[in-house]
DNA sequence: TAAGACGTTGGAAACGTTACCGTCCAGGAG
DNA sequence: CTCCTGGACGGTAACGTTTCCAACGTCTTA
């Protein structure tokens, strides 16, 4: 920059003022300023930027999960998008997947002067960011210990419609397979028990099932497990996009052993759903927008443009029919061919 | 830092020192220090640390199309272990289409002063990061114009080896579908062309289909136009994860139509590949391992380990019969039941 | 004509860290 | 006892910006 004063024959302090827009400056000086940065190729230096008194960086935090997972991809696609367009950056936090990494992560994040985290929150307590003096936005689920801006999905409304959908077909014995996350999860299962108690239809507590991990291997065991016994469910709900996998793995080489296939609904839409042997009905919501306006939140906070207190972004979930939901309960036919 | 150094009752030096690891710093005095930081809960400034002369910053970053598409997802996910395990952030550019917007993005990222760059690169010339000082690593596919390292997947072995596998069941009337990239899918048809002359079957050029976009949905026309022809392919290669979805879903719907389902090999594997109607048989590789091995180079590079001339490294590939390559040119059945 | 107002510019301080240099002290060698 | 060596530590410059203030010139107004 002392470079680009030299030779345009100015001081720094009006280089300064042409990089950043260049008011209060004579446009022939201006010009003359253009000329010296094109010429030696100066480009403006964003770290010794973010160093000055006061300052953040122009870069904003994302911290998730697995990035293999469609559905944090989303996200991260779309927060990525929206934060670019305001000449933002997304730093991704690596995160282990224990909760102190994650502590750890972020703190190495704050380090860095982002101007703003976005995260999609681990169980563990989040109290630690509460004076960390820098705007963050929860996504997905809301953390504990902080009171946070959080823009997430209808979680029980998504329970709620996938109990009703299979309720209307008449099932009476609709198993439901539970992730081992917090919050996200809780909803969909009240979704669920709210529907069923409207319908005035008791659950048989047995078919609750909770596993010790996310994972598709994990669905797939206890969907054969809970489909071998002498009173299986007639249909299944599947909390989350991984475990509707196991579940139609399991299904599909259980296969002509079961009597009656059962009817399946996921949560969450996931790609090639409808070109599955039986496509897969799904309750789905917009998860880029999810990321959108995530980033679109945290923008106006860093900016100082939005000082309103924490929000609460809850997105719709609506039901897609494919088919795989559409099975009746006393469906005899074994698997369909199409 | 000062607060720090005062409360411990040292200088600026020495709290450094400490904060560096504690090298020539007495062991009590060293306590003391520690105890002062986190009374004051005192952070390290990443931004001020990367400001030093020549000094940049501890942070990668990562140039790539669609985070929705899983091959990126896996790459930036791989990467990002890598990276986070020597205490590297890694940064995201947002990326356009256009090959402008990706040189817009690259220059953000160097004013950021990052430590290096991986690159999945559009085409378009690269030759502007020639002189910038900055470490490059080239992911996937190589970039004209500068001499870098790169990591990429055996593509034109792909190819070869999908094609011969079809020819094997003894097809000689093979489609490829073909993405409108220019290298990996030059290096696969590059392949492909080889098996035939090496088995000594003509290829009927108009079975080499180029599309004019890399989606499912051009592929899925494209395959239907191939397929409802007088002269129709009984096998196809598609050149890439999300054209291989476009073909099977071509496929599903002409379903019956077809006198003869043909066989389908894809590049890339994709999940759920094995839970389909027929299980898709592709050529696949280790794409996290080119993530990984893209963020080690990077780090051996910037942090000066590594002076060696630019390297290639290649990463095989292999087939993974699931059953759509096996169907044999003259299956006489319709879709299969499973 | 004098005084103020305003637009344009130059200069310097400040941001938080690290690297270098110099000082100080203790201990060992001559 | 003196000198030297080496380890421990303090102070300061430097990194590249931005912002504030002062200075200067021009124009308007009384």
């Amino acid at each position: 920059m002392i470079d680009v004063a030299r030779r345009a024959g100015v001081g720094l302090g009006t280089v300064s003022r042409v990089v950043n827009g260049g008011h209060g400056v004579r446009d022939e000086t201006a010009q003359r300023v253009r000329a010296a940065i094109d010429e030696l190729g100066f480009q403006r230096n964003e770290v010794a930027r973010a160093l000055r008194p006061g300052k953040k960086s122009t870069s904003l935090a994302l911290v998730l999960g697995d990035l293999t997972n469609p559905f944090y991809a989303s996200i991260a696609k779309a927060s990525l998008e929206v934060a670019g367009q305001s000449g933002f950056a997304v730093v991704l936090g690596s995160v282990d997947e224990d909760p102190e990494g994650e502590k750890r992560a972020i703190q190495e994040l704050v380090s860095r002067q982002v101007a703003g985290l976005m995260i999609v929150p681990d169980q563990g307590d989040h109290a630690f960011l509460q004076g960390a003096g820098v705007p963050v936005v929860f996504v997905d689920r809301p953390a504990t210990g902080i009171d946070a801006d959080i823009v997430m999905v209808d979680n029980e409304g998504g329970g709620r419609i996938a109990a009703e959908h299979l309720l209307e077909q008449g099932h009476q014995r609709i198993a439901i397979i539970l992730a081992p996350s917090y919050y996200t999860i809780g909803r969909r299962l009240r979704g669920f028990r709210r529907a069923h108690r409207a319908a005035g239809i008791e659950i048989d507590e047995s078919l609750v099932i909770q596993l010790p991990e996310g994972n598709a291997e994990a669905a797939e065991k206890a969907t054969r497990e809970v489909m071998l016994r002498a009173d299986p469910p007639t249909a299944i709900f599947s909390s989350t996009n991984f475990l509707t996998e196991g579940v139609l793995r399991a299904l599909g080489e259980l296969g002509s052993e079961l009597e009656h296939e059962p009817a399946v609904v996921g949560f969450d839409d996931f790609r090639l759903a409808d070109m599955l042997p039986t496509p897969v009905t799904v309750v789905a919501s917009d998860i880029a927008e999810l990321g959108r306006s995530a980033a679109r939140l945290l923008l106006d906070r860093a900016s100082g443009a939005d000082t309103r207190p924490p929000q609460r972004i809850v997105l719709p979930c609506a039901l897609i029919e494919r088919g795989s939901g559409e099975r009746p309960p006393d469906s005899a036919g074994k698997r369909s061919t199409r």
